[in-house]
DNA sequence: TTGTAAGCGTTATCAC
DNA sequence: GTGATAACGCTTACAA
């Protein structure tokens, strides 16, 4: 029987898969297998270093990374808060997110707010009591009385552990954001529009609770009174960001304006127009071109494909993860604009010169 | 200046945040703030168990779990493998198997392999060295020679750490899974459809290099045998799963035989059929019926709203969850099959008696 | 270039 | 019912 001093008991009863089993197989000290295993720049002799190598090669060892975390203070994790997962929007900017910080050897925690306050509050302790290196709210911040306080309290905390914050997307948390322009986007469809020879153009507009349907309609607004198109309220009707309200906002918009085309806020609502249309003898896009915003998955294969312009989601992910890593890299990250891109379909068509 | 005993320095320097903290500001050491923060069994009294409650609630304490993980063996993490997770059917799976974790305090790490073995194999090896309790495999294992005894290698691995496997689909690894019944799933369509009358099915199948693709023709021939309905190869043709083979099916039937009903075995095809339907100057589904297995969300909004067969995306997720939990809690799980349902929209006409 | 040993923040094993 | 104290697997001064 072997004698175990204290110091260093060799456990055979589990499978030897610590730095000390390399260490030992190798011949050398935890220390001398630690650095030539963790990339250390303390210098290590070729010689021992191949021994150390081939010594976790044969163990097929893998660190611990945990282990490594508790030292070091930093898990190489990061965790990111969505409100809905099964979302491609949300799908998209993970994956681009996932895609940029495993290029750095980090790991993704993914969390479903579900847009529940309590349910994101639990989530942020949780990341925090996983000692993640950075949060990245993908999502708006919610509307809550004591949500905002507490996230704030919570953010402060995670922060003085020397955690970074990221946002993509408007949010109450002060921290390096990737915005999408949603006001450029709004505009740039009605120059689009408008570079078609549409200048009676009608809008339907998201829900006025939501911030982006007042930025998408100042949007819409600034572009119509520049390029001196029709406008005032008239030309525009709420459509609530749905299927049924963009189609319920067609007769309102074609009672009082006589529009060549229609911008919607969003593509339900654009589809939900089309669709009207259809059902209103009206052809799309010879007698009304129809427009919109995001290009959902959907917006395809819609009764008329949908010309939209498209939500550089999966880049937004991309740049959350550049944001990360600089933030981690103790650079101080400028915040990231992003612009869309017109996506042309077979929805609008061009009109003659105005008569 | 204080004077500082190795064995107990209190470093004032960053953040007052550990078990030592609490306990030292509760008067009590930190095993019984431990038993107390952990909800140990172990007994506390009443008194001291409210003194440490609320050391820990003034310094908002947050226990490290890292520290945790290290000596419990424990991490509490799970980690799912996806192809994808922009898409839908990854995010819903996702999504479930995070709520049902979740809800038993644990966290997901997601990873994206892009169906690439190497990459997958990377990401288990990563989930390893994070030492996650469990492993999930969303989708099927890839085809790669060295793939596969890689894999077998790393979950030996993997197991003989005591973490779970569980596969939520066809997979060379051994372990419980969930699995979602394409077979019954074709051949129940068979029967609605057959339902409505219809006695000459066209069936529009996926490429054969995908094991689905076998298991829903199967279901298909099984239950057009069974029903006594019209049978043979004349009524199959490939489709290759996607919108624009499925378009390129239809001709190829029609010329061979004259069907009132095309099943295809997912929903992308189905569309293009049904497209290629109406560009022929059919009438869906007066003329001919068109049914898609799958329920991609574009099914909703494709040219004619598809009746199709949803897969249990959601529920497949919560099952695996509930495996992964039943199988850390040493249980041995059995596996769970989930049935899909139909959502019957307008895409399938009733048709009378066969003449 | 190598080794010794002191932690990182917990939990768990013993004593008391 | 409470408290020392030895781990967990790793990194990192500090020595040699």
């Amino acid at each position: 029987m072997l004698s175990k001093e204290p110091g260093s008991p060799l456990d055979e009863s589990k499978p030897p898969h610590s730095l000390r089993h390399v260490a030992q197989l190798a011949g050398v000290s935890v220390a001398t297998a630690s650095r030539v295993m963790s990339g250390s720049s303390h210098p290590v002799s070729e010689r021992t270093r191949q021994q150390v190598l081939s010594a976790a090669e044969s163990l097929s060892f893998v660190p611990n990374r945990l282990a490594r975390a508790l030292v070091t203070a930093r898990s190489h994790t990061v965790g990111v808060i969505v409100h809905d997962i099964s979302d491609p929007y949300f799908g998209d900017i993970v994956k681009g997110l996932e895609d940029g910080i495993h290029a750095e050897d980090y790991q993704l925690f993914v969390a479903n707010s579900d847009r529940d306050p309590e349910k994101e509050l639990n989530y942020v302790r949780a990341f925090d009591a996983n000692q993640v290196d950075a949060i990245v709210f993908a999502a708006s911040s919610l509307t809550d009385p004591d949500y905002a306080d507490t996230l704030q309290k919570l953010a402060t905390r995670f922060r003085g552990r020397g955690g970074a914050i990221v946002l993509l997307s408007d949010h109450l948390l002060e921290g390096p954001r990737v915005l999408f322009d949603n006001h450029r986007a709004a505009a740039d469809m009605v120059g689009y529009l408008a570079g078609r020879g549409h200048r009676r153009i009608g809008y339907i507009s998201g829900p006025p609770e939501l911030e982006v349907s007042h930025v998408r309609l100042a949007g819409f607004n600034a572009a119509v009174a520049e390029l001196g198109l029709g406008a005032g309220p008239e030309y525009i009707a709420d459509g609530k960001f749905t299927l049924e309200g963009g189609g319920a906002a067609i007769p309102k918009l074609l009672d009082r304006v006589d529009v060549t085309a229609v911008l919607a806020a969003n593509d339900l609502m654009a589809i939900g127009a089309t669709r009207q249309l259809l059902s209103m003898g009206f052809a799309v896009p010879d007698d009304i071109s129809v427009a919109g915003l995001d290009d959902i998955p959907i917006a395809e294969y819609g009764p008329v494909p949908l010309t939209t312009m498209r939500v550089p989601t999966y880049e937004i992910g991309r740049a959350g993860a550049s944001l990360v890593l600089q933030a981690l890299g103790d650079d101080v990250p400028a915040d990231i604009r992003l612009a869309g891109e017109i996506v042309v379909r077979e929805s609008v068509s061009s009109i003659g010169p105005p008569a």
